[in-house]
DNA sequence: CAATTTACCTGGGTGC
DNA sequence: TGCACCCAGGTAAATT
């Protein structure tokens, strides 16, 4: 699953072969993604130059500008998304839904499950902040609006517990369902812990942790990056999980078994002794 | 009213 | 071979 890492790491691939370089044409197979691809975005997006690839959570954002057309196309890449570029003429597989054809690259977005998005923001209708599904993101994970006292005031009298807190992504973004995990466990905070009863101190350890956990991850992606002019994409690397997906395996640190709880219908990992 | 919880979208994989 | 079921993440909707 396309977490922040593997967002950044597509953004870091596809931004030389875009950045600019004129639209010259866009393809549309299927447009029932989580949301439908806006029926006019073709006639849009065509004769624009993309200016910059940027990332916010985990959305990127193709800053786009054309005689008298200026904005951005936002991405999602869902659960299953992915994006490569292929050449011209390449014929569509299965689960290829959009093409974006620049200076004789092509784009090419393919998500078997359709959870992403391709969305158009108008320059008109402010900067992509403005956009509503970016309006309430909370800051970035490398920002230095992260710090320890933000979690903590963001946090104060929240009873939900730390991991869930973490994971809908209103006070940092970027932390998904195995860096809630991982970077939890490295800080040696239990995962169920009522995210307003965490301490000040705890956070201080749990923040550069988050930090490192990311960092880690888009090394590893970007040291296993294939080519993104012909292969297949980022190819979602894995980092050395300590308690992801480990249940029932020994913790790495003492050796206790590691155990998988259920938070708001999501897998949640930690060892009982780590962490408490 | 804000915080919290639940439901939903889809299709690959698994087990019977 | 077919089919019911589970699971994944982010958002909308429902509920507290």
């Amino acid at each position: 699953m396309p977490e922040l890492p593997e967002v950044e790491v597509t953004r870091r691939g596809i931004a030389p072969g875009l950045v600019g370089r004129r639209i010259d044409a866009v393809a549309v197979r299927e447009p029932r993604l989580r949301w439908p691809i806006p029926p006019g975005l073709a006639r849009t997006l065509t004769g624009t130059t993309v200016r910059r690839v940027d990332r916010r959570g985990k959305y990127l954002l193709l800053d786009c500008a054309g005689t008298g057309r200026a904005g951005w196309l936002i991405l999602h890449l869902g659960m299953s998304g992915s994006l490569r570029f292929v050449a011209p003429g390449t014929p569509p597989a299965k689960h290829e839904h959009f093409d974006l054809q620049a200076g004789g690259a092509v784009l090419r977005l393919t998500d078997p499950r359709r959870f992403g998005a391709v969305l158009w923001h108008p320059a008109a209708d402010g900067p992509p902040s403005d956009h509503p599904l970016l309006a309430g993101l909370g800051v970035e994970p490398f920002a230095p609006e992260f710090s320890a006292q933000r979690l903590f005031e963001a946090t104060r009298g929240r009873t939900a517990s730390v991991k869930q807190t973490l994971l809908a992504g209103a006070i940092v973004v970027g932390v998904g369902n195995i860096y809630a995990s991982e970077s939890l466990f490295r800080a040696r905070i239990h995962p169920g812990t009522a995210a307003g009863r965490v301490s000040l101190a705890r956070y201080a350890r749990l923040v550069p942790e988050i930090r490192a956990v990311l960092a880690e991850a888009i090394d590893k992606g970007g040291s296993t990056l294939r080519d993104f002019r012909t292969s297949d994409g980022p190819g979602y690397f894995q980092l050395d999980y300590r308690v992801y997906d480990r249940a029932g395996l020994p913790c790495r640190v003492c050796g206790t078994p590691i155990r998988r709880i259920v938070q708001g219908q999501r897998s949640t990992f930690y060892c009982p002794r780590c962490q408490r």
